[in-house]
DNA sequence: CAATATTGATCAGTATGCTGATTATCAGTA
DNA sequence: TACTGATAATCAGCATACTGATCAATATTG
């Protein structure tokens, strides 16, 4: 009988889950209110100002049906404005708000010390050879999930490298 | 700027992701509707007949409100009985029915290969590398989520090691 | 230009996963 | 036995994630 322990799945679950709770561990001691997810579309706008939603989608690997309601929440907490397109009116263009600016800065070092916490058991080396084989995995399974990562950005759409 | 693809974090969701994805492929193709929660907890409560909830939670790590419902789905599915204890009216007996059994014997072969599928981008020295990191980080990082794996089973209750 | 296909966003529905509260029961003790 | 605390399960509420459908707008093609 092979153990959970052995399972790929399962331990992908797990360090995911603690993960979570130590995002939200970290962020709440700082007297945030974000979650991961809501921090790293706050943080892919930033630096792409003017996306839309299903590019941004494709920026952090989300599904598209996802964006919506994480989009809104930000909106709702005024860290975000949501613009109709002048270009192609079907489309959402997303800019950061002064107030969210100013939350993505204060945030930072949690979510350092968040990152850093769920590698504590392991040398600065094996860290860094966990994340090698990460990137690795996840490259070779990309197109395996309904939300790949796309890493078209608006600026690469509007100057085309050709 | 530090990328997304150096948070541990964010390749931790990512890698989940794509592993959910990969097990529904597999398990769909196999003709079988479950999904990976579901096949953890019948597979646990199989080898642990007669578990109460909240050592299901703790052997497979899930959070105790979490298992309700998928408890739920199982039994409609007509793959689990849930009981009242006799010994202890406050806990629930879960038990493996033989369309259980025979489920969780036909639909291992896609447990299987979504488990290799998974790492597929990998040499077979990666993966196992990639394995013991995951284990010695979620090791280290157990008691921080509010569902930690807890290796107390029904008989270690019952039979106490001292 | 008209028919067709594609695309951005949203929605309905389902399943995790969590926080915090509640209910019923059990265990220990004065 | 009455009181106190702990425990198993559930519930309400919120936020991901996904499947599949729909709608409006754009792009493509005959």
């Amino acid at each position: 009988m092979k153990d959970n322990n052995d399972m790929p799945g399962h331990l992908a679950r797990r360090f995911q889950q603690i993960a979570v709770a130590v995002f939200h561990a970290e962020v709440d001691e700082a007297g945030y209110d974000l979650t991961p997810v809501q921090y790293a579309a706050l943080a892919a706008i930033s630096t792409n100002p003017g996306v839309d939603q299903i590019t941004l989608a494709g920026l952090i690997a989300y599904d598209r049906t996802t964006i919506t309601g994480v989009v809104d929440r930000l909106v709702q907490k005024g860290l975000l404005v949501r613009n109709a397109s002048t270009k192609d009116r079907r489309a959402r263009e997303l800019q950061i708000t002064d107030e969210g600016r100013k939350t993505l800065d204060g945030i930072a070092p949690a979510v350092e010390a968040a990152q850093e916490l769920m590698l504590r058991g392991l040398t600065a080396e094996e860290a860094d050879e966990l994340l090698r084989l990460l990137r690795k995995a996840i490259a070779a399974g990309n197109e395996l999930s309904r939300a790949p990562l796309r890493e078209t950005s608006v600026t690469a759409k509007a100057k085309p490298a050709t």
